[in-house]
DNA sequence: AGCACGCCGACT
DNA sequence: GTCGGCGTGCTC
């Protein structure tokens, strides 16, 4: 027998299936879908098996199969047939898809580390009477007899729980023994008394019509911030689960919405597993095998959750379908709501996409009826949308007034005073954002990259957000060593001290990138805030996600400019749904909330929808702008980028790669381009951009793939193709 | 991706 | 005369 096996290198030279024998040993555990490691090219390597033959022709030396590596981690046929989707999808090598679907604990070029976790235990090593005679001819009441009468009780006890040196005495005396146990871990109970929220007519409704589809659709639940979208999740998961099917739950950020996950444990328990990047290596593996074991019917996760391998999926739920977490930026570029279509179809069960602000191609495709279009329209409980105020900085700039709008810090002032809570947002972290010499007009730059330095106080250092790059921030300016550098824009850091200074006595706490680096930072500051240690809760946008803070009443946005006038066509979709989702934390309790928004531009359009909470009228607006523009849902796109080193180098191949499009696609597509890319240059490296327009064109996969093809083998330029870019 | 084979410069 | 630079090309 002969097995066709992908080599587990992520390459699109050798991105086609190497034929091995099968020695006769592993005859009858090989299976299709296992991790195999395979001879090849002088060493030994993974790779995956795609196919079982009993013949083959070849002018080749076949080698045989060296070994399996693993017996229980199988890609199913579902997820081998998903494989060759996003390929053709995405043209990505096929390997790289499988390697997206494994966790990377299980992709480990030479795992020698033992992935599994040990409790250690101890147990009688006599048996019961032998102990009990020499308990009463030792006759003394110390800790050696207390773990022995323990052991004598319960049989098996944590090891841990008693003192090292009292475990020796007695493992010397032989009268003890330490076992070690596998055990998973993550380990949830349920919760006993849980409080399960009766639904609301609305919610009632949009679990009803979901819960009796049995087959392939794809709703779109706009609800409401506030409006109890969890609460349809949870009932339905339930419901899923008693119909004797599984559940997958997607949420663009784990992190941010550990309450919710907690909720999830409290509802269904050790039947829940997670999966998200925050997980150590170890954690993954054991999540990995409690649903490849089948021990759990629900699996809660980020974007490459998507892939776990459930069996008999009866829904899989995408909350906040509008992040853009969900497609991976990276090969393969896959969306996650890509996938999840494909999964549901090959379970034929329904999809639910969630948003309170979906985005305008989901709810296009819910207008036209592609999805069936659901609605929670009224905040569940006692919680009212907020009044959001508009404040006009050009205004404030001239009282002087360059970060804090006068309403804002008088509103801030009277929710402290009733002991509320607030939250600012200011989507830019660091202290300033530019520094410039005024006597000889100096800036620092990334030297890799074109892009001004953030000056960060704290570590008093110079920082690329870009590249990463870091330098210790001198006094002088280092190109004319006068005294006199300024400290332009404003980042989070900044905005904290300043806000001190005005507001001394509040308890103010910073969340953005660099306060939340360590492994459960979020969390910390989010209970700390959420326990009304702190009075306001400062930060970039990762604190307009889902939270739920019952005493929060004001909102504050800082610079709601600041995205609008990044050059993408999405950036109003993005303020939009940042300003909304942001406006949402106000008010989510029995107090009323207010929203302030500071901004330079106060006439526009996208502003004043925010303003009436009127997602309604923004899509319209937006959705004219897209059909005037030819942009998404009326047009799709796709991006390429031509990235050298060498700046001529890019520029030509750009121009050619720009030709060769004119003749090779469909004359009703638009090419624009070649232009710089967003991130001219990045890393040390030049980069060109070309976007195609298109809505029908069977010319323009094919194309794309031979320019792929073709530089793959070229070394001094990197063509990167994005279908369905989330950014152009 | 690795690693070997292969054809041209500065050294014991 | 050799050691070694990294430029193509192959790997079941």
């Amino acid at each position: 027998m002969y097995a066709e096996v992908l080599i587990e290198y992520p390459t699109k030279k050798i991105d086609k299936y190497f034929t091995y024998k099968i020695p006769s040993i592993l005859l009858s555990t090989i299976k299709r879908g296992m991790k195999v490691k395979v001879p090849f090219n002088n060493t030994v390597i993974n790779g995956f098996v795609m196919d079982i033959k009993d013949s083959v022709e070849s002018s080749y030396a076949i080698k045989e199969i060296t070994e399996i590596v693993d017996e229980e981690i199988i890609l199913d046929d579902e997820l081998i047939k998903l494989g060759l989707y996003i390929k053709n999808q995405t043209l990505c090598p096929l390997i790289s898809a499988y390697q997206a679907m494994l966790p990377s604990a299980l992709k480990i070029k030479n795992r020698t580390t033992d992935y599994n976790h040990y409790i250690n235990y101890l147990m009688l090593n006599k048996d019961e009477k032998e102990i009990e005679d020499y308990l009463e001819k030792y006759s003394q009441e110390n800790l050696q007899s207390i773990l022995l009468k323990d052991l004598l009780l319960k049989k098996k006890v944590l090891k841990k729980d008693y003192a090292s040196y009292v475990v020796s005495a007695l493992k010397k005396k032989e009268l003890i023994k330490e076992v070690k146990e596998k055990e998973y871990r993550i380990n949830k109970e349920k919760k006993d008394n849980l409080i399960k929220h009766p639904l609301n007519e609305e919610q009632a409704r949009a679990f009803h019509i979901i819960n009796n589809t049995h087959n392939n659709t794809t709703f779109l639940l706009e609800g409401i911030t506030g409006s109890g979208k969890t609460e349809v999740y949870l009932n339905l998961i339930d419901a899923t689960i008693k119909k004797g099917k599984t559940a997958i739950m997607l949420l663009p950020e784990i992190s941010l919405t550990i309450a919710l996950v907690n909720r999830f444990y409290e509802w269904f328990g050790d039947n829940v597993a997670i999966f998200h990047s925050n997980l150590s290596d170890g954690e993954k593996y054991d999540e990995y095998l409690k649903i490849i074991r089948g021990e759990v019917k629900i699996v809660i996760g980020t974007r490459s959750a998507i892939f776990t391998p459930l069996k008999n999926i009866g829904i899989i739920i995408i909350d906040e379908e509008h992040s853009d977490t969900f497609k991976q930026e990276n090969q393969p570029r896959y969306h996650a709501i890509d996938i999840a279509k494909k999964r549901c179809e090959y379970h034929n069960c329904p999809l639910l996409l969630g948003s309170a602000t979906p985005t305008l191609e989901s709810r296009a495709r819910a207008i036209k009826g592609v999805y069936k279009h659901l609605f929670l329209t009224k905040r569940a409980g006692e919680g009212t949308l907020p009044k959001v105020q508009i404040v006009n900085m050009v205004y404030e700039a001239h009282k002087k007034n360059f970060i804090y709008s006068e309403d804002l810090i008088t509103k801030l002032k009277e929710c402290l005073a009733k002991n509320e809570q607030a939250i600012i947002l200011l989507n830019r972290r660091g202290y300033s954002t530019t520094i410039n010499c005024s006597e000889c007009g100096f800036t620092y730059k990334c030297p890799n990259c074109d892009i001004t330095l953030t000056y960060h106080k704290s570590s008093n250092s110079l920082r690329c957000h870009y590249c990463g790059y870091s330098k210790i921030c001198e006094d002088k300016c280092p190109n004319c060593q006068n005294d006199s550098l300024n400290y332009l824009g404003l980042g989070t850091e900044k905005a904290e001290i300043e806000l001190q200074k005005l507001l001394k006595t509040a308890r103010i706490i910073r969340m953005d990138q660099d306060t939340t680096s360590r492994k459960g930072a979020h969390e910390k500051i989010i209970n700390a805030f959420k326990n009304h240690e702190y009075d306001i809760l400062l930060g970039t946008q990762m604190i307009s996600k889902g939270f739920d803070f019952p005493y929060v009443t004001l909102v504050g946005v800082i610079n709601a400019d600041s995205s609008l006038n990044i050059p993408d066509f999405r950036s109003n979709e993005r303020t939009f749904s940042l300003l909304y989702q942001a406006s949402g934390r106000a008010g989510r309790n029995k107090l009323p909330g207010e929203v302030v928004i500071q901004t330079y531009n106060p006439d526009n359009y996208v502003l004043k929808c925010v303003k009436n909470n009127d997602f309604n009228s923004f899509y319209q607006y937006e959705m004219n702008i897209r059909k005037i523009l030819s942009y998404p849902p009326y047009y799709y796109l796709v991006s390429l980028k031509i990235i050298s080193k060498d700046y001529n180098i890019a520029l030509q191949n750009a121009q050619k790669i720009a030709t060769f499009l004119h003749n090779h696609i469909d004359k009703t597509s638009k090419i624009l381009g070649p232009t710089t890319a967003s991130l001219f240059k990045f890393n040390n490296t030049y980069r060109f951009q070309i976007v195609i327009k298109y809505r029908f064109d069977n010319m323009l996969k094919k194309t794309l793939e031979y320019l792929d093809s073709i530089y793959i083998n070229e070394k001094d330029v990197n063509l990167e193709i994005d279908i369905d870019p989330l950014h152009i």
